[in-house]
DNA sequence: CAATTACTAAAGTACTTGCTTGACTATTAC
DNA sequence: GTAATAGTCAAGCAAGTACTTTAGTAATTG
């Protein structure tokens, strides 16, 4: 429960840079090594190195290193460990919705004019 | 497409602080004031404040003052926003690990030794 | 073997965060 | 009106981020 919240501490955070997400783009299209990941960039390989490892760290992605070649692939579980909250929210949310819409056609139908949100 | 990078950017940074989180939960069960968000919590209200207005330009929540008290509600758009990237995310690497699978079913049948990863 | 390739490590820097405190402004209650 | 409430503004600060450059190391190639 408390290294749950770390662990979206370091997911959400890795996901809010448009680079890093970049490469896990490319990561869904399959493996990649470091150089491969860097190329398109606008920015030095050291500084790309940098974001795979926060990427890493997140446990959005996995690196092994074979010969000189690092190569990098997707980790789908912190995926969908972010995916979850989030479709949890909007769960909860649309289900209090739900339950607001219903107690307003009960009003209605008893001609009561208070909403009735249970402070 | 653009701006959609920024939206994303903004609305991940503020997911990747478990303060702003606890705001979105409690909001995600109704409406609520400043100082009820700011009650439960071990920091000043102006830090929340600060949290809340982050969570704004995100645009994960609206807020609204009548009188001395401002209201704050959840806003999901940018919620589900941030769970369809993560869902694009999924089903693109299951596609890439189901055809994967389907070559490797081929490569058996024809006794051939390669895993055939267009490079 | 020497040169190239593919990364790695470390230090430096400009900028951004997540707080704090203290002073201030509107409402609402007494 | 005075006092309490609910929030706002701004300055300041310690820590963290996103880069850079420079100087490496370990594999591969010719």
């Amino acid at each position: 429960m408390l290294d749950d919240q770390v662990a979206l501490d370091l997911v959400f955070h890795a996901l809010a840079d448009p680079t890093r997400r970049a490469i896990v783009e490319r990561l869904t299209r399959g493996p990649a090594s470091v150089g491969e990941l860097a190329a398109p960039m606008p920015m030095s390989l050291a500084a790309v190195m940098q974001h795979i490892r926060v990427l890493e760290e997140s446990r959005l992605l996995h690196t092994e290193k074979l010969g000189r070649v690092r190569t990098c692939t997707i980790a789908p579980e912190a995926l969908v460990r972010a995916e979850a909250w989030l479709g949890e929210r909007r769960i909860l949310w649309n289900r209090r919705l739900d339950r607001l819409g219903a107690l307003l056609d009960e009003d209605e139908k008893h001609g009561t004019e208070n909403e009735g949100t249970s402070s």
